[in-house]
DNA sequence: GAAGTGGAAAGTGTATACAATTTCCCCGAT
DNA sequence: ATCGGGGAAATTGTATACACTTTCCACTTC
């Protein structure tokens, strides 16, 4: 709680934004913020600074820091990257996968499985999104692993107002099939099953709009 | 230069440390820099946050700023998923690449042929790095081409120290051939030329080891 | 009553002040 | 001569002060 406390903000409120418990348009008063953590504006506006650098903010200059609503565009764009970068890293990992990371990545769908079934719908969302992240740490690229990691906390900003636990359970059934096609060592199969799970996902945004929920007062209860 | 100064900042040091006037390891100390751009030290520090974000310095804590130099462990792992990202964008462009795309591609290439005959090193650096994220741009994907001109960037950090003007000229040239096998739609062509591109950029890093120059003066001389 | 206007209140942008830490150099001891 | 200690200088970390902009509301005017 008190390692680089300008860190500590940030995770705070990556957190609280991912899970939804900061709205998308929700506006975030640098002085109320700074209250909240029982510290100056200055460390809260480093930490809105680096939340806009990963997006997951919008600071419009002399109006102030709002939760990010990515557009529908924006949000397939970011899928779309996923797809590319996930489909050769499912390939590369099928051509290489020890026994132990195979062993690591059950452990994980077993875990995600776990959390759905308690109900449990912070922990299963940042386990389904770990899982692609944990797969780029297994092939030891630490590069890759942060890029996803960004990645996949843009999406979850939208993910989340979809996301049911029919839809949390499909993925975590996708994941299921991945590793077993990774087991296998059958390359061309893990790819199009990850890019087929992938593209479910940008799907189910299609469905319906985000009601704009802008201007929202700002609560913020508990981060 | 009065758009946002903090911006400007970022930009000013951006193009420092890509253009490597700043030597990775430089030590960058907050109030000279505040000096030189003629503000205060909360600007600076601003600026130099988010360039920690794009991994352009390191931030060591109470400590100061630092001219990243990235390990070739890191530089060889940027560049993998260059390659992971690349390829697939590579592939997409060939499948659905109109004229006025290839005709934007191939003035790049001119002005890159232009930059390399006059001399102009930083011109071509730029330039050379921006053939990618261009035709990302050209795709119609900002995420993409925002993510690429990251990744470039911090590249170029590690390039620099080995691009030499024949280096440079065997970068256009590759580029040159990626364009002709995406005008003639040959996608497979297309992608195992821009994947032996970027491997040959990696295979000329590891030729030699960077002197560590850590800890020396900081000379922001221009900017 | 609707639309515009003035001005106070709230909030952001930048600079400065001060505390905490590190760095550097001098000096003495072994 | 080398190593270690101590304290001043330099540098970073955080808070606060103040200027500037936006927001909001009451009030006037048509």
């Amino acid at each position: 709680m008190e390692v680089s406390t300008t860190q500590h903000i940030v995770q705070a409120l990556t957190k609280a934004i991912v899970e939804h418990r900061l709205a998308p348009g929700v506006k975030l008063v640098e002085q109320k913020l700074a209250d909240h953590f029982g510290v100056s504006r200055t460390l809260v506006r480093q930490a809105l600074y680096q939340l806009e650098n990963q997006r997951l903010i919008v600071l419009e200059p002399a109006r102030g820091a709002f939760v990010a609503s990515p557009s529908i565009e924006e949000a397939s764009q970011v899928f779309e990257v996923r797809r590319m970068l996930e489909a050769q890293m499912t390939r590369h990992f099928a051509e290489q996968a020890t026994p132990a990371q195979l062993k690591a990545l059950r452990e994980h769908v077993a875990q995600e499985r776990e959390a759905i079934n308690k109900g449990d719908a912070p922990g299963r969302i940042e386990l389904l999104g770990d899982f692609h992240v944990r797969m780029a740490e297994l092939m030891g690229n630490q590069v890759l692993a942060e890029l996803l990691s960004d990645l996949i906390s843009r999406c979850a900003l939208i993910t989340l107002m979809y996301q049911s636990t029919d839809a949390a359970e499909a993925s975590n059934d996708d994941h299921l099939q991945i590793v077993e096609a990774l087991a296998l060592g059958d390359a061309e199969k893990s790819v199009e099953l990850m890019d087929q799970h992938l593209r479910q996902v940008i799907g189910h945004l299609r469905l319906e709009k985000y009601p704009a929920a802008r201007d929202t007062t700002d609560t913020l209860a508990d981060l």
